[in-house]
Parts: structure tokens; C-alpha cells; sequence
DNA sequence: ACTCAATTCGAACGAACGTTCGAATTAGTG
DNA sequence: CACTAATTCGAACGTTCGTTCGAATTGAGT
């Protein structure tokens, strides 16, 4: 009968095979997907409107409703993709390395490389983190777990081989945020590339980590 | 005749004299500020009605107008509340310290107790920097502006008393995003107070400053 | 107690919101 | 071409939005 956003749909309803079915669905939202992704980028969940979105994608507002079934999961699926791909390609550039150092530098480029390439999505993904109730937010955070817990591994690893002594928690969070808050004063025509950025980056929180004095004003 | 939300309204209408005449008025808008602090906390900028706000301060939704114009308004006043108690604070911690490292770790943790103490209105200071417009954005930009540069300028010292190299602006940002992304994962059950957090990012960012080998894969 | 200004409120305004529905259009196959 | 399913749309739904207005209430000074 054809009320096709009510379910999940995935690629026109056949089980995703191998590469990529690529159907006409399937391009079509990708294409709504690029388009509500810089709405919600320069407007804000909230603050961007249904009729935004149509604006932008060039579709009717009832147009869009056969896509996705509400605005919130419209929110989710960019979310899930964003964070599904970086997940996917640190596993792969992670493959194969073993030095602990080496692997937190991959880390901190795969993510700045992503980050500076999909600015847009990236920033609705770190500042839209809460814009998710229930179900859909629940389902993101698992992935944002695994992705914590993916760099919370490499530093434990860091730690042990080296004998130093941090607080991994610490750590981790204060190294996502000087990665992610770059997405407030990032500017192409001033800022170096992502490859000299990480290299920053890398340089202060490593050199950070290691303990050349321990603590400063420790006992008391 | 009475329409006093439509000028700026200072005090009662009295030319600020020296500590604070906190008057009735006075004292009704702070209160308003502090509930609507924690729903535009809560809830976001867009995210939040006239109406909650209503509801949170216990005020009916046409007497918040008596105090302020907009609802723009009322985030601008927030804002540059915030933002001007913690640059006075932080001018006045540094005064009389001259070791340029020691003014770092000032800056760091006056600006992590300060969050910590005030984090409802850190949060709606951070996360929602872009949705003033104009005027009102304008005039926090210059107030950010010059916190930005007080933290630019230790830095600088810092570098020309020790002889370093780094980048100041990445230096700077990179900072500025490890202490304002704490609004996204503290947890006051979990972690350390401010000033061991302060302690801990310090560390991590001072150290990682000092140039023990220069870049990594220089030269090429 | 009377007065005037300061403060508060109920009720309503028009606009914009997310979403729905049935009809119209298009694309894909025989 | 004809037939069916997939896709798109105009128009409207009921709700909620930020804001306004005139009347009611309260507080302070005499």
C-alpha cells in the first residue's frame, strides 16, 4: 500500500548486500541527508524548521515525509552514519599498527581528517549530542561508547608500556575536547590542514601524558 | 505610564552608583535569570518556551516582559553576566603574580572553578554561543574577544620567557576546548573537584607545551 | 486612607511549528 | 501503450510559539 517511512527500509527493502545496492531511495535520501545536514549545522536542531529543510533539499515538505518519519529520526540517521563512519575507518587505519604512540596519532588524525572534511556533520554530531531522546539516543551513545572506549584502550596501553601515571578518564575527555571543540574556530582560509592540526594536537597531549616531574605540588 | 522593559533599564532607572543598590527590580531579574539559566541549560535556547521559562520562575508569561523585551534578550543578559564575572575574577587572581607558567595555571582554574560553581550558566554560555544575533552577539563576541587575548598573552610570555615554539592560536583553542567540552561529561558523583581537575589539565597542557624535541617528523 | 507608580496577570494575537492525507505525477516493467 | 508501484505535492490539521494589551493587583510614600 505504500506507507514505506513507517518501517526501518533499508535499501528499498531488500537485506543489504555486499557493497551497496545504491538504489533510487537510496541516493535520494543520501541527497536530503547532505542537505538537512547543513541546515541543522547553521541553524541547530531546534532552531531549523521542517520547511528549512524542504527549502534546502528542494523537495516538498510532505515530499520529505516519505523518507523518514519524523524530524527527530532525520537527526538520527545523520548522527548514526557520521559516527558509524569515523568508527569504521579508525578500526581500519588502526589495523596492523602496534606502537601505542603511533596509535594515538592515528586517532587524533582520523579524527581531525573526518572532522575537517564533514564539518558540517561532524559539528551536528558533537554539538546536537543531546538533541536525542530514548531510543535514538540510546542507540547513538552506544556507538559513542565504543568509540570512547576504543581511545581509553590506547591510552591504557600507552600508559603500561611507558610506567605513567594519569587519570585515563581525564585524559580521554580533555583530548576530545581540543578535537572537537575545533568545530567553533576552525577556518579554512586561516587554519593549517588536518595532518598539521593533529600533529599539534599530538604534540601537546602526548608530551602532556608523559611524566617528567609527576603531579606539581604533590603530598600535601 | 510604565513600558520600562522597552529602555535598558538600569536599576531602577538610577545611574549606577558604586557597590549595588539591588533593588526590588534588581533582585526579581536576577531571580528570573538564575531559573531561566537552568531551562535554557536544559533544554537549549530553541528548545526552550516563553512558557517554561514561566513556569520555572513561578512568574506568569506576560510579567517576564515587564523585565525584558525578548527572549533574545534575556540569553544576552545571561550571557554577558557570565562572561563578565569571569573575566573580573580572572583579572583579579592574576593581579601580582608574575610567573608567566603560574598565570596559566590561574587562568585554568579559575576558569574550572568558576564552571564548575556556575555550570548551568557555563553550558548556556558554551553551547550556545552562536544564537545571539547582531547587537547582542556582537557585544559578547567583544567580551569572548578579550578573554581570548588575556589567554593569548600568557601564552606568549610563556614562550618568549622560555624560549618555546608552538603555535599560540592552537595553543590557546586547544585549551579552550579541553576546559569548556567538561560541560559535556562532568559528573559531580565521579570527579575530582575543580581544583584537581585544574591540577590534571594543567599538567597535560603545560607539558605538552615545553618543547622537549622539537616537532616530531620534522624537516621533510 | 488615599494616591500614584511599580508590578503582575489572563486572554488573546498572528505566525510558525511538525505532521498527515488524498490526489497528482513520475518511473519501471509487461 | 497500459498497468502498477514508487514518488511527490498542495493544502490543511491541531498545537505551540513569542509577544502584546488593558485591566487588576501590589507596594511605598504621605
Amino acid at each position: 500500500m505504500g506507507s514505506p517511512s513507517t518501517a526501518v527500509r533499508v535499501s528499498a527493502g531488500r537485506h543489504r548486500a555486499a557493497p551497496a545496492p545504491a538504489t533510487r531511495y537510496d541516493k535520494r535520501l543520501a541527497e536530503i541527508l547532505t542537505h538537512a545536514t547543513d541546515v541543522f549545522c547553521e541553524k541547530g536542531y531546534e532552531g531549523a524548521s521542517m520547511r528549512d529543510l524542504s527549502r534546502a533539499s528542494g523537495m516538498s515538505l510532505a515530499g520529505l515525509y516519505y523518507y523518514f518519519e519524523s524530524k527527530e529520526r532525520l537527526l538520527f540517521l545523520i548522527q548514526k552514519h557520521t559516527f558509524t563512519t569515523i568508527v569504521q575507518r579508525l578500526k581500519a587505519r588502526l589495523e596492523g599498527v602496534r606502537d601505542p604512540e603511533e596509535q594515538v596519532r592515528i586517532f587524533i588524525l582520523n579524527h581531525l581528517e573526518y572532522f575537517l572534511a564533514n564539518q558540517a556533520a561532524m559539528k551536528v554530531l558533537s554539538h546536537e549530542a543531546d538533541a536525542l531522546k530514548n531510543g535514538f539516543a540510546s542507540e547513538v551513545a552506544a556507538i559513542k561508547r565504543e568509540y570512547y572506549r576504543i581511545c581509553v584502550g590506547l591510552l591504557e596501553e600507552l600508559k603500561r608500556e611507558r610506567g605513567l601515571q594519569f587519570s585515563t578518564r581525564i585524559a580521554v575527555l580533555s583530548l576530545f575536547g581540543m578535537m572537537n571543540w575545533i568545530y567553533t574556530w576552525h577556518n579554512a582560509r586561516v587554519d593549517a590542514d588536518a595532518e598539521q592540526l593533529a600533529g599539534e594536537m599530538s604534540d601537546i597531549f602526548l608530551r602532556g601524558l608523559m611524566n617528567g616531574s609527576r603531579a606539581r605540588k604533590d603530598g600535601h
